[in-house]
DNA sequence: TTTATTTTGAAACGTCCGGTCCAGAAATAA
DNA sequence: TTATTTCTGGACCGGACGTTTCAAAATAAA
């Protein structure tokens, strides 16, 4: 799974997995198959370990969960490569259906974690203030990756939402 | 510039680009000098015509010009494949520092121009709210990579903006 | 110990990659 | 009509890719 979040599904090579995992390729091709049936569980693996985490974060957050959620999302653990799904549905999704299904649950398990902790004193809004939410989170993403200093982007988030909510 | 585009630069191979082009290998070749060369090239033409088209939208909007600015960027000319310098920074910023330099400066472009037609009427948040509003519409292309309909992402973006500007 | 089963390392397969090369066609100049 | 330069199609290069194969080694069963 790391691997494959560092580099990328098409350069990651069969040497780099079996030398990360310590396995020979007869082991590895008994053992999944194929490179890309691998690569689909260690898709799920992230994203189920992903929205674990997020909801951990918004649970236990001391005084503004979505705040906490903005930050845990615009920075993930990876660092600088960012979130292993918003990278391969960018690479893969428009031509692999399986890769599409499989963000469009990750990014609805998002949308719901922000909805559940959102003020509902307007409940017709909540949806759409969720939706806002994850994308402000996601967009930062990229310019995270084009270099962008953490510490500014932490600082746009919190003004952002700060109007948001407002 | 099309086919990498819609294909990355890996995924993209020389029979791609010659047939695409109509060149023979050989004048490709001493045309451009390798495929990276081309590509960088393709980029800057991408985002010099992106940030030209994006400061017409500016100009021209009838209403409400950073609505229009998020929607333009939000549903780009690629269709499903959405931007192209957001696409090769996700797959490419993290280790080559010329494609980060050329996303760096388009992401600041888009920042400058919603600055531009942002109210001042609190000029410390100007800058703040450019960066939330780019963010917000990069981050909706995520979501319509992995397939959501465009017309909820459009909803979303115009709820939000409203709140943001409030 | 002998036999049967599983696991392993290493080599090989066919394919595709980015990039080079060169004989000859085409265009230009003399 | 030649002589010279410029261009081009297609073969070719070494190497990397994902995948398969298989004999030998390790393990388990008898």
């Amino acid at each position: 799974m790391k691997v494959f979040w560092q580099k990328g599904f098409e350069a990651t090579s069969l040497d780099d997995l079996t030398k990360a995992m310590g396995l020979s390729r007869s082991s590895f091709y008994s053992a999944f198959g194929c490179k890309q049936s691998l690569f689909l569980q260690a898709l799920e693996h992230y994203s189920k370990n992903g929205i674990r985490n997020l909801r951990k974060v918004a649970d236990t957050a001391e005084d503004d969960a979505v705040d906490a959620m903005m930050q845990a999302l615009s920075d993930p653990k990876g660092g600088p490569q960012g979130c292993m799904l918003i990278n391969c549905i960018t690479e893969l999704a428009p031509h692999d259906e399986k890769v599409a299904e499989i963000g469009r649950r990750h990014l609805e398990n998002i949308e719901e974690t922000f909805a559940k902790v959102i003020d509902p004193e307007h409940p017709e809004t909540v949806r759409d203030k969720a939706s806002a939410y994850s994308s402000l989170a996601i967009g930062t993403l990229a310019l995270r990756k084009a270099g962008m200093p953490a510490e500014r982007i932490a600082n746009t988030l919190k003004q952002a939402k700060t109007i948001l909510s407002s």
